[in-house]
DNA sequence: ATGAATTGTGCTTTATATTGCACATTTACT
DNA sequence: AGTAAATGTGCAATATAAAGCACAATTCAT
């Protein structure tokens, strides 16, 4: 998964969980506009803003060999 | 995984093809302090160093449903 | 259709990552 | 043990992410 594919599990998760990015900002303490960006694979987050969102929204990141396509 | 274990896999996925750090991060176009950093899970990179170290060790990032431990 | 909430963007300031350097420590080879 | 390569650390300069603001655009419910 690269970061735009990262973003849209994100933004599919969190609605699913049926929260705003306005709510899950505050909920994480990460600025709204971060979220916005992170989300929407236009910004470059760092890993612990990236884990923050991922746990809260009960996901987990997984590095591993990548299979063969 | 959190970004200690990151850092981990990516130490252990080099050394297994036995490359040096200062040989990746001149492959990746990386500071090699900043990778020193990310495999010690000391600093806090950003999302696109993470993914060039990643593919470049012929890893992958996954981002999926935390499962129930 | 309209009003409100949500999402998104340009800009600026502030916080922090990135890098290289010089040196310390550890690892590996003979 | 001795030496060279590899790995790791403190510090300073530079590059870049994070955040808030004001406003635009879109989505959503009524």
């Amino acid at each position: 998964m690269n970061k735009s594919e990262i973003g849209k599990a994100i933004k599919q998760r969190r609605k699913f969980l049926r929260i705003t990015q306005k709510e899950l900002s505050e909920i994480v303490g990460l600025g709204l506009r971060s979220l916005i960006d992170m989300e929407s694979g236009k910004g470059n987050s760092s890993i612990d803003q990236l884990q923050k969102v991922i746990s809260a929204l009960g996901l987990s990141i997984t590095v591993k060999v990548k299979e063969n396509e």
